[in-house]
DNA sequence: TTTGATAATTAGGCTAGCCTAATGCCCTGT
DNA sequence: ACAGGGCATTAGGCTAGCCTAATTATCAAA
């Protein structure tokens, strides 16, 4: 018998890779993605997303349900974490050692992770010491597909009087990212809830060094942190 | 008068940059580029560019001459310039910074060159302290587009007894990098030419640590020398 | 239970890039 | 001067991805 050359795993395309981050990123909650959400997600029309669903369901990727959405199948969960690793370890990568800034690391990262190799990606893992969490305090899914899932609460939903670790700025516009930065509202900072405007107002924190922060609601919800005992943990 | 949006400069594809960069190399001792040597250089079949020369010379990037041939027009130049520009400082940063061997650096090279900006190449460039040379000996050219031009001497071509330098290896093949390595030519070693054998035979060289090494043609049409005095220069 | 609003899909079309097969140009040798 | 051979181009076709416009499915409200 011969030697069977090896599953032949046909790489995939920039745009498949795309969707594939897509279709995880909105089923992380449980559910089915929907056709409208992935196409606002990508920024394309929505026949392109059916079109494409279409295509990696017949490749196995994704099962899709017609007017209800799709779900990941293992093999394409397994790929978009290999995506999702990859951009987070290039994150984390240029940030810590070519001095990114942390609200500009994504674009870049966005175009890399489709061009790199894995031996790359590993070698960035490693001169880095295998971070853990990407520079906007997102989990960095291990080598062999797994991911730390934390139940988070927006700063939004947690309540006057609360104090919280903010754990991770879901976000990537450079703008607010910036801004954030420069209030100080970064991954590890220890907040406590002050208070909050009635009718969606913004939420106003205090932060360890003294410091009062207002923050509005659009920013609120981006912010994702886990609650503290009042002494510090 | 309103603010000009500045040139939009279209931004290239993935293929027209590596065709650039094909027109670049085969016409660097001046001349034509060949529909047939850029179709072997990047394998693919010779309509294929045609078809290409006949969008790039519409997008004034190359001068086409039907059934002679293609030329660079000076924008077509700058592009050419700046993705080898691009190639290389990859290739210098993934070999010191991420201990890439210089056998392996070309293929990532290849495909990252597409991916990267502008401020990444400039970061890298930077953290290697604007190198001059890739790890393979080929000049790198600068942020505002300029080459080094120098005449070398392939090993093959200089005549027995001469003495040397080592300057640039023009290959990009994994294994017959890594058999160079190990044999010790690598760009920046002193050789002398010890004999050579009739019937396009091997070239016999003598190390500067007094090893000789037997080099058949196919090798020594790569190692490019540029000649020093018996003293070392 | 019918009706609309909304979302999804289908229909049809476009460009970039590639291919093979057919045809055309150019040059060299006779 | 012209016949071939070899190279280049044209003709025609394919896939991936995108688009807009038209159609169809779903579901909630009347
Ligand atoms: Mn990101
Ligand atoms: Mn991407
Ligand atoms: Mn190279
Ligand atoms: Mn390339």
């Amino acid at each position: 018998m011969n030697a069977v050359p090896k599953a032949p795993e046909p790489q995939l395309t920039r745009s498949v890779e795309d969707y594939l981050k897509s279709v995880f990123h909105l089923t992380n909650q449980g559910g089915f993605a929907t056709t409208s959400d992935i196409a606002a997600m990508l920024e394309v029309a929505p026949p392109s997303v059916s079109g494409m669903m279409k295509r990696l369901s017949e490749t196995g990727l994704i099962e899709h349900v017609p007017y209800r959405g799709v779900q990941l199948t293992p093999q394409g969960r397994r790929a978009a974490l290999q995506m999702i690793r990859r951009h987070r370890i290039l994150e984390s990568y240029l940030t810590s050692k070519l001095n990114y800034d942390w609200g500009d690391v994504h674009d870049e990262a966005e175009r890399l992770e489709h061009a790199v190799s894995e031996k790359l990606i590993e070698r960035m893992a490693d001169a880095l010491g295998e971070p853990r969490y990407d520079p906007h305090g997102a989990p960095i899914p291990t080598a062999a597909g797994e991911i730390e899932e934390t139940e988070l609460a927006t700063l939004a939903d947690t309540e006057v009087g609360a104090s919280v670790i903010l754990r991770e700025v879901g976000d990537e516009h450079p703008d607010r990212l910036h801004y954030l930065a420069e209030q100080g509202l970064t991954p590890g900072v220890r907040l406590t809830v002050v208070d909050r405007q009635p009718f969606n107002g913004p939420t106003i924190v205090r932060l360890n060094e003294g410091m009062t922060r207002v923050v509005g609601q659009e920013l609120a919800l981006l912010l994702l942190c886990r609650p503290v005992g009042s002494d510090g943990e």
